[in-house]
DNA sequence: GTAGAGTGTGGGAGCGCTCCCACGGAAGGC
DNA sequence: GCCTTCCGTGGGAGCGCTCCCACACTCTAC
């Protein structure tokens, strides 16, 4: 514990071995090779700015994260020095530090991804990446399809990797959310769990687009509007069924069970319920479908059994995806807001992130009827 | 210069100070805020490791890095003391010696995303994904939207901020490509941009698919089949049509330029370039479209002008999307393995990074006909 | 004049890791 | 017997930052 005074080649530079592993080392090992591009001149560091600029390393770095106690003159020499040798923040150094990550997840359990709605998933993406194009958050994409890779993401974010997290997640009894309250880092959920969410959530105004949607039909004249719903334990179907309700109800309608035929959001569970309400109530004039794809599958049974769409019965789906603009009649449908909803999640994580803050936010945003051939 | 017997507060947790900003802050400032979540036990070192297992530092690095040159009875110790502390290395400090950051970004133009057909993005995003579950790689997001964020991206990537890069690039003339090329960095392209290209791919055996579906449309008898091509400066569109070309000389059949009609991958490009097509060629029986979208616009105009199809004119699309299984009738196409293809990107860029290696990768995965009654 | 309260600044310490040198002990060669 | 190798190992140094203390230095009071 003494021969401190030697110190290796270079000060600043340590020399890598650059000496190859056998050609291709041990399959299936974790292959560590000697990491360190070939790439030309190094990244200049803060120390460099600071000796360029004639300030200590202390200013560079109060200029850098826009620190108000430097004097003007400082800061004009250091950004100078910063823009002549195009210095960038080493991230590691200061997560190192700070142990701030300045990075977010987007969790998406694989097993939702199927009744996402087509453009779903990219329209949030989207929205989610514009609202962070102008932090310099990154967007780490998390897909989880298994309890074996439900328990490494806990692993993943007990070790704090990411300062927050966007859960697209809706269904009652996903495990995730739960996780993310005890771990309590910041999240934002797209949907809830239900009317008592404790997290932050975004979501669509499903019982007003429903709402909207029957009483489109109702306007028109329908006697018999049927719904099919969808599966009941995600809070969105049932807010899509009880805005059915509600619209009946102050139409002076009565809700009758005979008219509502359980879904899942699959094209199959479109044409079963749809057929199964053409058997109980031959007479129905209209549908309110939870889903513009299983508003497909039940066009199809009308189709078959000789309705035609809308004269004798008018169909209106949810979603407003690709699916409603290809099927024939092209689809009335609710639209959700789906990008912004990704760009108010990230915005409200963004917040939550800042504030390091025990408030909850909950954001609702207004559907919208976009009127087709089908109603 | 002296005083360096005075140590801070402790030795392993300097107190951060908890005052609150005032309410908001200033609004549009970057918002620094001291960074550490209230958590509880603080996540154990490497250090700490160490001292459990009686061992040194070094040897716990060695463990937890897989090197071999480690005794059985050492190994033993490290991982049970590993396992009793629950540790788990932390990245940034990982990252900050071997400037090995453990992620890779998945880089898609966003001006690109409305021509995806649609469950592309996350079919790719879903193979990409399930390639990386098994190692510890990270994956970042990147939509770039516009000149601004391309130097952005450029930026990040130059501070080496990612170890490899996946690029969802199809337009010839794609500035991002060369600016990898240029960067050296260990990237994959979802398709390519010519013949010649430089990087490593992968993609769809585009023209197989079209060979395939226009055999398919001759084997039915049909006598004048036409194409409606995507836009020819992608390169998957130009590929589809030599596919079509091939298809028809290899039973004979001239190429006739009348019976192609240019698309753009939309719909309504679909729409214009059918009845320019019926227009030029009215005994056409046949039309093999570049993309599900612009069929489904064929088959609209089809029908308006009292073409039945299959029985008059048969027609086949590209991709096998969601809107071919909604289009009436019921789209015949040509389907990409888009997940695999994600799966594969991942796969190659992995392997291109760990042999730090100038060999560049191509596959071209295989597309397969979907019969449905279109065609 | 001196005390007190700022305000800008430099730089030490330390974040948790990997790299690599040096060392002790076992195994082999003469 | 001694001199080499060869392994497994401990631990110093250092990656590039942020934090914070201490030191000027300037004002304002008294």
């Amino acid at each position: 514990m003494s021969q401190s005074a030697q110190r290796p080649t270079g000060p600043n530079r340590p020399q890598r071995s650059q000496s190859l592993q056998s050609s291709q080392g041990e399959p299936g090992g974790s292959g560590r090779v000697s990491a360190r591009t070939a790439a030309g001149s190094a990244r200049p560091t803060l120390e460099e700015v600071a000796a360029l600029a004639g300030v200590g390393r202390g200013t560079v770095s109060r200029v850098v994260n826009g620190s108000p106690r430097v004097s003007e003159k400082a800061r004009e020499a250091v950004n100078a020095a910063i823009a002549e040798l195009g210095y960038v923040p080493n991230r590691a150094a200061r997560t190192l530090v700070t142990s701030r990550t300045d990075s977010i997840a987007l969790v998406v359990p694989e097993a939702e991804t199927r009744l996402f709605s087509e453009p779903y998933f990219s329209d949030i993406i989207s929205g989610v990446s514009a609202e962070l194009a102008e932090t310099d958050m990154q967007l780490l994409l998390i897909l989880v399809r298994n309890q074996r890779e439900r328990e490494r993401l806990s692993a993943y974010l007990t070790a704090q990797r990411v300062d927050g997290v966007l859960l697209v997640s809706v269904h009652q009894d996903d495990p995730l959310p739960s996780l993310l309250e005890s771990l309590e880092i910041p999240s934002v959920l797209a949907g809830r769990r239900g009317d008592l969410e404790p997290l932050s959530y975004v979501h669509a105004d499903n019982a007003g687009g429903a709402r909207m949607a029957v009483r489109h039909l109702l306007r028109r004249g329908c006697e018999e509007v049927a719904t099919i719903t969808g599966p009941l334990d995600m809070e969105g179907a049932r807010a899509r069924l009880s805005g059915y309700r509600q619209a009946l109800e102050e139409a002076g309608r009565p809700y009758q069970e005979e008219l509502v035929g359980p879904g899942d959001f699959t094209e199959e569970g479109g044409r079963l319920a749809m057929r199964e309400l053409l058997e109980r109530r031959p007479g129905l004039d209209a549908v309110f479908c939870a889903s513009d794809v299983m508003a497909a599958g039940a066009l199809q049974v009308l189709r078959a059994a000789g309705r035609r769409v809308p004269d004798d019965v008018a169909v209106i789906g949810f979603d407003d995806s690709i699916v409603a603009r290809h099927t024939d009649p092209a689809l009335t449908s609710v639209r959700q807001p789906i990008e912004e909803m990704g760009r108010t999640m990230a915005r409200l994580l963004l917040e939550e992130i800042a504030e390091q803050g025990r408030a909850r936010r909950q954001v609702v945003l207004a559907t919208e009827l976009v009127v087709r051939e089908s109603a």
